[in-house]
RNA sequence: CGGGGAGUGGCGCAGUCCGGUAGCGCGCUUGCUUUGGGAGCAAGAUGUCGCAGGUUCGAAUCCUGUCUCCCCGACCA
């Protein structure tokens, strides 16, 4: 194994955080941007994104959910409404005082100030606010509801410190926004969004996830209940994925979001909102890349299959260019997890194996080399990025099938290798989440003295609230620990408190977190 | 926002202490030789040394300010 030349030059157990930005890099992901915290997104990351969207929107507008847009700037005002809300946002808003520039007389230019805004505008870093308005004025009769809404977008929280994709000052994301009749009918659709997040999490991103609730602590500011879907990174961190919240009728007070019900009496709507972000990237950067690069799941592959020829800058590479083209017809013909196959034909000029890397950097499922002898057999060489290596060699692990042999079975091998990126992920996951911990110094042990990636530890506690869950907060800080979650269908809890001592009540994840 | 580190051709770095006008590796361009495979040789191109001031005859180098990145902490739907 040891005289294998990984394609990266650090390796995760070495760094896992100078690791994670090297993938970024040589996976032409996204690059800094000179601007704080902001980042450029480059082709095959954008690309990546372009994908999750696409899936997660079918999955939103199939629940009947509808697509609008609103404003990126949001009446400073907004914010005093929801008390939670505000304190919650409020040290991280970028604010726009200013609508025009003068000269400084030193060559510079500065806010003019005869250009001050009356009333400042915050670039939004979520829209329950100016979306609520919204509400308020199309909500009049319990006949309008349901009202499923949902905008694609760029927020903006000014964050303290920033890493790629896991946490920029500017990010992209879905946030869907709805209000409804009754909690009832609220909470079905919060755990309906969290359930299409689990569900294209795991089916699409092939990132093992669990799904439950966050404790009072880590709600969203304002929400009443907030879920989530953690997924483990190949550190043993935790990476908070996705967020759907029950508001309950907080946010209609604020915004004044009333219905007259089937009694004629004005009732406050029962709201939701739920959000994913480019942060999805990350986590799938840090469950499926490896010490060559990115692997990108066939489904949320920009390009699934990339045939690079094996061109000479000759006369005799116009046939193999031609060959590669017939190749890449019938492979584009072919169906691959209900959608057709991506390939690309990469006749970019350069060296072959110079071409191979870069693709396995990028993490492309499948990877075709075709030279004038495979030609002349009607081969191929295939490699499967997600099994790169012959261990016996330490060379990369070539098969050579017949291209029609290829062709007819590449839909089943992009399938097997989502399956087998999930599947790994999934047992390195579980085998990493340690039960039946019953002491408090245990955890502490775990933690401190259970080698590089701990995990995460479940535990049962009583749930407690106000000043006794500060305690217990306090108490899991001082280890740099947080809870993930509640899991959804856990066992019921059956011992006692591990931080109080009192009967437990709920199963939890803890774990250290991005 | 506090502590630490760093910004020098596309990338990674040396040079900074002891001021004298820029160097290495990779990559890039061209040519030749190779080539079932992350090639060899040769010749080239690319830098207002993050930015703005200051000190000086002279600043990548010293001083001040500022921006950005990385690590630790605080913060973080």
């Amino acid at each position: 194994m040891s005289q294998i030349r990984h394609a990266l030059t650090v390796k995760r157990e070495d760094d896992f955080a100078k690791w994670y930005q090297e993938v970024i890099s040589a996976a032409d992901l996204a690059e800094e941007s000179g601007v704080r915290g902001c980042m450029v997104i480059k082709p095959w990351g954008y690309g990546i994104w372009e994908r999750i969207q696409r899936l997660m929107d079918d999955r939103i507008k199939a629940a009947g959910v509808q697509n609008c847009y609103f404003p990126l700037f949001i009446p400073l005002a907004n914010f005093t409404r929801e008390a939670e809300h505000v304190e919650g946002f409020a040290k991280e808003m970028a604010v726009v005082t200013h609508h025009r520039l003068i000269a400084d007389g030193k060559g510079g230019l500065i806010p003019d100030p005869e250009a001050k805004l009356e009333e400042p505008l915050v670039v939004r870093p979520t829209s329950e606010t100016i979306i609520g308005d919204a509400m308020a004025r199309w909500v009049q009769s319990w006949r309008d509801l349901p009202l499923l809404t949902n905008q694609w977008a760029n927020v903006v929280r000014w964050e303290m410190r920033t890493r790629m994709f896991l946490r920029t000052s500017e990010f992209l994301w879905q946030e869907g926004h709805t209000a409804h009749e009754t909690r009832e009918d609220a909470l079905a659709e919060t755990h309906r969004a969290l359930e299409m997040y689990r569900a294209c999490a795991e089916d699409e991103l092939a990132l093992p996830v669990i799904a439950g609730e966050k404790p009072e602590n880590e709600r969203f500011p304002g929400a009443v209940e907030t879920w989530s879907i953690e997924a483990m990174m190949q550190d043993g961190k935790a990476l908070q994925a996705g967020t759907s919240h029950y508001l309950g009728t907080n946010f209609a007070h604020a915004a004044g979001i009333q219905f007259q019900d089937r009694e004629g009496t004005q009732q406050f709507c029962h709201t939701t909102s739920w959000g994913v972000s480019t942060r999805l990237i990350g986590g799938v950067i840090m469950t499926h890349g490896d010490d060559d690069g990115l692997r990108v799941p066939p489904a949320i592959a920009p390009q699934q299959i990339v045939i690079i020829p094996m061109l000479r800058e000759a006369p005799e590479d116009a046939e193999l260019i031609a060959y590669c083209e017939t190749v890449r017809a019938a492979l584009a013909a072919q169906t691959a997890l209900g959608e057709r196959v991506r390939v690309l034909l990469d006749t970019k000029p350069g060296k072959s194996a110079a071409k191979r890397w870069d693709w396995v950097r990028k993490g492309a499922p499948l990877i075709v080399e075709v030279g004038p002898r495979d030609m002349a057999e009607g081969k191929i060489a295939v490699l499967r990025r997600d099994q790169l290596w012959n261990a016996a060699n330490g060379k990369p692990a070539f098969t050579y099938p017949q291209h029609a042999e290829f062709v007819a079975e590449a839909g089943a091998l992009l399938e097997a290798v989502q399956q087998g990126l999930y599947e790994e992920a999934k047992a390195r996951r579980d085998a990493n989440i340690t039960r039946g911990v019953t002491d408090w110094q245990a955890v502490v042990d775990h933690f401190e003295k259970g080698g590089k990636y701990p995990g995460w530890v479940e535990v049962e506690w009583s749930k407690p609230t106000g000043a006794a869950l500060e305690a217990v907060v306090e108490k899991l800080k001082a280890v740099k620990l947080t809870i993930r979650n509640v899991p959804r269908g856990a066992e019921p809890a059956s011992g006692a408190c591990i931080f109080t001592g009192a009967p437990a009540t709920e199963r939890i994840l803890v774990a250290r977190a991005y």
